[in-house]
Order: structure tokens, then sequence, then C-alpha cells
DNA sequence: ACGTATTACTAATAGGTATTAGTATAATAT
DNA sequence: ATATTATACTAATACCTATTAGTAATACGT
């Protein structure tokens, strides 16, 4: 029971072809079930029963040799373990493709260019057949232009060029959902906690809030959009929130950016005393689990889709593999996927 | 610049030789650079030339084919998703096994014990030269037996009959760090509150805790040690806090089992009207960021080393790969790596 | 009875590389 | 001038599998 001990030769077909009294060209049949050649059961039998007493397995390696068929993808990212959505993306696309017998083949590189080229240069050694290249919070981002050489996916992030397909979360939609469930719970002087940063995710989800007013013809009022950072320092949530409820017209319903600020939002209500949902409701975004369980109460919010983003990232790329000899190269889809609402009790 | 359209042939060394006019064991010796073949310099160059014409790669597949080296380590756990912790043991794993040239091979499965097996034949039959099986939670596991066929170790779990080395935290020595650094600080009444499942963390931090405090000369009082559940159901840490803070003599330091608790304390403090540290200090375990960064004032806790068990894990097989034809397969080793503490605020 | 078809296989090869055992030529030693 | 050695290569083979093109024996049809 103890771990192997010296690197056995393992057996090959040819061991078993010697041990079962047939040529391996008749083990190969037997154990890829081939159904041209009549192999009678008595003979594959036989061939199994070798196997079974050998513990052959078949080499995965010699196989794809002649196929050209490796049935590996690789993963590659700039900073798997600093976010806690990472693992939902590899078991995403880890899930994607086992369901197709296709495994991932991972590195990571900490944003250094080079190490970052010399990393798909050694995916592309071991015949990966595409890449996933994945970063986080929708960024944009510049592989190495090697990376062109292979079927490649943008998963949670995009190049500005559009010349990769990608898969992103769909902000807008997130942001007029979040907005839409307030309008729906009866709200409409509603305020938007916006980021700083001129990133997807913030002019996104800006735009879903000012469609989702349209839509339900509340008219847009500046004075409702406030702009802060993350963090204890500098003008954050708990103090836009501050500001906000100080105004002449203050707003019944918040909706922050992020989870993150909401937590802060929340704060600066109970400093005010005012109850959420019953004064001013609030919604978030990004289901960070742990914020959203703790805070009391429950805070409802927004979910990245980061599974079906990683699951979505691996499907699209076997199909681009699979129709890899396919007829027009249509220009590279920037696949978006939805953020669903997760209620709890803020709204 | 568009991805490659057409499974091209990729070149191989043959091309590479007949464009530089020379043989295949030429190209080979100048990729390989062996000095042992006298190649001079302007063939070399030739040779060079060709590889950069051609955008030559070398194959893994077939290197690996012959030597049976595949620089490849098979990553297998249970539920990578599911903990914002999976990522970091995932990236420590990577990045030992990419300073010795090797990659990880992902797979997970839902504990699907049937899955399992199959991912880990699939693994095999890939050539992986060694495993590691990551669980979560320092538990333990019962992988199928097929996983002694190739050398493994256990990542954050451990089996019972220690047939496998496994790498695990440190948990009598995190108990231990944190029951001192409330002592360091002045603290002679300090209260445990300890999780309620028989696991060994439980068991480790309070034999830690105990140790300790017989180190220090402060006698055991089991009144301080409280048993709860996480989660708001139950009877939890908020409660134990009330109970604690209520004694005749109540502690002035309380050493929570995990960050999740040490917030519903800090709750409870909080409204008993009682400040942290000044009143009462309090140190977590686990360091979930969010946690404890949210919490005012922010939470002094032991860290879990998932990175450094990753990195261990992957060294430790690799080590184990590299003398697999060594003389005494003296008994697994049964790892334990310190759990750090984090100075925040509130000791 | 003879040609054809079916059954039950096998030999040979390709796929890309690393390595061993050469070989042919040039340089050096005696 | 001949033997030895160094230089600069190459031919052949092994690694393991999948596949194509066979072959030998039997069965079948008329």
């Amino acid at each position: 029971m103890a771990a192997q001990r010296s690197r056995r030769k393992r057996p090959s077909m040819n061991d078993v072809a010697r041990l079962a009294g047939v040529s391996q060209t008749t083990v190969s049949f037997v154990v890829n079930n081939v159904e041209s050649a009549n192999i009678p059961p008595e003979t594959r039998k036989r061939v199994w029963k070798a196997i079974e007493q050998l513990g052959y397995r078949p080499n995965a390696m010699a196989r794809s040799l002649r196929s050209s068929r490796t049935h590996t993808l690789g993963f590659i990212s700039d900073e798997v373990a600093t976010t806690p959505y990472a693992g939902q993306m590899i078991q995403g696309a880890q899930d994607a493709a086992w369901e197709q017998d296709n495994l991932l083949l991972l590195v990571n590189t900490g944003a250094d260019a080079r190490l970052e080229e010399a990393a798909i240069e050694t995916l592309l050694e071991r015949q990966v057949e595409g890449i996933i290249y994945a970063a986080m919070y929708h960024r944009s981002v510049s592989p190495p232009s090697i990376i062109h050489e292979v079927p490649t996916v943008l998963l949670d992030c995009f190049i500005p060029d559009r010349s990769l397909p990608s898969v992103t979360p769909d902000e807008v939609q997130g942001g007029y959902t979040a907005t839409e469930t307030l309008i729906k719970a009866g709200h409409r002087r509603i305020a938007f906690i916006n980021n700083k940063d001129d990133i997807p995710a913030t002019r996104g989800r800006l735009a879903g809030y000012k469609k989702a007013l349209a839509d339900y013809h509340i008219p847009f009022d500046e004075t409702l959009v406030q702009i802060a950072g993350a963090g204890p320092s500098g003008f954050n949530s708990y103090e836009a929130t501050y500001q906000l409820m100080h105004l002449a017209n203050p707003p019944t319903a918040i909706f922050c950016f992020n989870d993150r600020m909401a937590m802060d939002t929340y704060q600066a209500l109970h400093r005010l005393g005012l109850s959420i949902p019953d004064d001013v409701a609030v919604i978030g975004f990004d289901n960070q689990e742990i914020i959203a369980d703790i805070l009391r109460p429950g805070l409802t919010t927004v979910a990245l889709p980061h599974y079906q983003m990683g699951w979505w990232a691996a499907q699209h790329l076997l199909q681009l593999i699979e129709n890899i000899d396919a007829p027009a190269p249509s220009s590279p889809v920037q696949h978006t996927i939805a953020c669903p609402l997760v209620l709890r009790h803020s709204v």
C-alpha cells in the first residue's frame, strides 16, 4: 500500500499483447473498441484479462503524439491567489473542460510580462489545444502576441482591439437589475454610489442605472450619483451616504457599486439611526458572500457570474477548437454573462 | 494577428533539419545544447536560423514519450471553488512547481468518490509524475487506493493510517501563538471560544491554548472555555461572549476559534458597551482578510498558511519524485506549517 | 468445385524526439 | 608515411499508440 517506489516502467500495449498472445494491433482494437475489426468475444476477454493482470493503462502522451489532439487547455492568469473569485472561475472552466474530456494545465504569472510569454511558450510546447487567459475585474489586458498562435479566450478581461473572443460580466444589465429591483420595490428616489476608477464596471453599471430609470420614467438626478473610493481612507461610501442623506430630498434607496461599499453605507445609515430596509433600501454588487451574509439585514446584491464565465470560456474555447477548420472566421465574439440578483433582506 | 485558423501541422525537427541542411540528430543536439557533440558555431547558427524561420517549437509530448519525464503534477481537489483559500493553495503549488519547470494539471471532483477515481485515472493516463491531493479545513480524507500508484502528497488533509505524506497547519502552535500574544499583552484571564466539531483544528487550538497558559504559569480555568457554533442559528459566539462577560470574574481577553466567530464576539462586546482592545482584547484565527479588515478595530488574528502549504506540497512532491529510487522509504512525513500572527489592532 | 466474402487476425508505419553507435574527414603525433 | 585522435557530423533505433494495408483460414453461394 506504500507509494510506488522506483520509476518502474509502466506496461505497454506490447506487454499486454505478449501476455495475451496477440499482436499489439489487436490490443489497440480491443482497448478502443473498434467495431470494424472483428475481434471475437473470447479474444477480447483474453486481452482484457491481460490488461487487468498487468495493470495496463493507455499512455495519453503517446496517443496524442499520433492524433495531435491533447485534450488539454491552458489556463493562464496573472493573479490567481489574490482574490476569492479566482477559484470559481477555475472551477467553471475545469467543469466545462471535464465534461468534454479535457483537462486544464494551469499557469500563473505575477503580471510579469516576460514570465507571461515564457508561460505561454511552455503551454504551447505542451501542445495545449487552446488557452484561457484569465484576469480579474473585467479589465483591459495586453497579452504577448505569441498567444495568437493558438485559439484563445479572454476571461473577465478584454483587449481594446477586440481581436480575441472574451467573456465578461454584463455590467449594464447588472446595474439595470439592481436599479429595477429598487424601483419595483416602490422606490423613486434612488441614489447610486459609483466607484471612482474609470473601468468598464464603473461606466457599465452607471449606464444600467440610467437605463432603468429611463425605462420607468424616473428623471435622472445628478445629485443622487456619488463617486467614492473603497477602503477607510479618502472619500468613501460612508461619507457619500452621509452626503446623500443630507440632501434636501434624500433618497429612499441606495445602489452601491459593490458590497464593500454597501458595508460602509450600512454603517453610515446605522449611525444616522435609519433602518434598512424600512427607511432606506440598500443593494450591492459582487455578492461577496462573507460580507453579504454578515451584514444585518442580509445584503441583497447582484452577483458576478465567475463560475459561469469560467464555464463559458472553456466551453467556447472547445467549440473554437472543434471548428478550427470551419469557413468564415467571423469576428471574435465578445460574450457577456448576466449578473443575477441575489435576494436577501436589504430591499 | 487573428487566432490561428486550421490545425496547421507544426514544424518538427525534421523540417528544421531539412531547411538547415543537417540531420535531425544535429538539430536535437543544437536545441538541447549537447556539449559532447562538437557542433561548430556556424552550424549552430544555421540551425537556429532555420528554427526561427519556421517558428519551430519542441514538442513536449514527443520528448516525454522518450524520456518518461513529463514534468507535470496532478492537482486534485474536491472543492476548489467554494472557499476563498483554494486559490492560494493552488498558487503556492503552482509557484513551487514552476520553479522547477513543472506544471499543474488540474482536476476537481465534487466529492463524488467515483468521479474522483476516474479523475485520478485520467491523471495517471496523462503520465503525471505525482499527485497533490487537496482538501480543505485540515480534514480526514480517504482517497481511492489507486492513488498509491504514484507519489502523492496530501494538502490540508490527512489519512488516518498516515500512509501518505501530508502538510497541514500547525494548529497547536497557532493556538499557542494566539494565547501567548494575549499573555504578552498583559492578560491573565483569557477566554477561548472553541468550535463545536471534533476536528484537528478544534483539538489542536485548544491544546495550544492550554500549553501557553501552562508555560506562563496561568492556571487553566474551565469556565473560560466556551464551545459555540458558527453562523446565526444555535448557540454562537455572540451568546458565548455574553456568558463569558457575565462571569463573576470575566475575561479581559478572548481568543476566538475563527474570524467569523470573532465578528460575533465584536458585536456582543459592542452591545455590552465594552471597547476593543481597551476593555477586552480579541484575537481570531484564519485571517479572512475581508472580515479582519472590515472590523473596527482591525482584527488581530492567526493566519492559515495556505500558500505555504501549497508550496510545500509541490516542493515535497518533486523531491519524492526525484528520490524515487532512493534507499529507505522512511515513513511518510507529516509536515506541519506554522500559522503566523497577523497584527492589527484588537489586542 | 470454384470464386467470393467473411472472419480473425498481423506487419508495417507514422508521429517527434533523444540517444547510441557509428562514419568520414582533417589534424596531429611519431 | 603511418597510426592516432579529434572534429563534425549521420543512421538507426526506441519510446507507445493508431491506423492502413494486408494475409491466412474458413464459410458461403451456385
